[in-house]
DNA sequence: ACAGATGTGCAACTGATGGTTGCGCGTTGG
DNA sequence: CCAACGCGCAACCATCAGTTGCACATCTGT
């Protein structure tokens, strides 16, 4: 069975530009789109579009304060979607272990009947 | 400091469709496009588009027979993949536990400095 | 108080990509 | 042998990440 999976929240936090975006924001604190932008490789309006799907999925909030717009993770949602991404990393692992462990039973039960068939 | 990703790895795992196809694929063995195509609510030539992502960036490989394609997941590269996800994931992790902690400090420090004020 | 600097937001345009339909070609099986 | 099956290629559409350009709001220094 596939893992259960929020599909927005997941495609959020894979973009790449977006998850350096929350590196930096988790690095200094908060941060505007201005300041990200000054830090990537990306215009500020780039920076905003991504600061809006990120605000969508409730990756990240925004406090207006006088004529700029400060960004912080949201620390629980994130927390959600780390947890997601080990759920659909073990799960994974948990089937590649399987079919490892498969593979040698068939090994070994090749052997039984004699290496030369 | 941002954790090392190979973003071309991560984003074939960052769509939806390709990591049922990875699902699908590892809990049957193996499949062609036509087989992917329908137990997916999308077209073949879709899934097809896809299996060339993820054989371009080595998470499959192809073995013609015949009239038709058999696909495989390659274990050794879905494992890179697996641990760039938990990579991440754990820095992440290690990053809200410490900001935890500074919040947690600084409630202290006040709480020395007196409730009021 | 005002003029310039700074920060945002909105709109139009481009390029990449996930998706579709339609068609043609090789392989296979009754 | 020919009809069915599986695949690849091409044209097309929608969405989205990214850009440039401009207008509007808010600070700040003199």
């Amino acid at each position: 069975m596939s893992v259960a999976v929020d599909d927005d929240l997941w495609s959020a936090v894979g973009d790449p530009t977006r998850r350096r975006m929350l590196d930096l924001l988790l690095a200094d604190g908060d941060g505007t789109a201005t300041s990200l932008s000054e830090r990537l490789p990306v215009t500020r309006q780039a920076i905003a579009k991504h600061l809006g799907v990120l605000d969508r999925v409730g990756l990240v909030r925004a406090t207006p304060t006088g004529r700029e717009k400060r960004y912080r993770v949201d620390e629980a949602q994130l927390a959600r979607a780390v947890a997601q991404l080990s759920s659909v990393g073990s799960a994974w692992d948990a089937r590649l272990r399987r079919i490892k462990r498969i593979a040698e039973a068939i090994q070994r039960g090749k052997d039984e009947r004699g290496p030369q068939r």
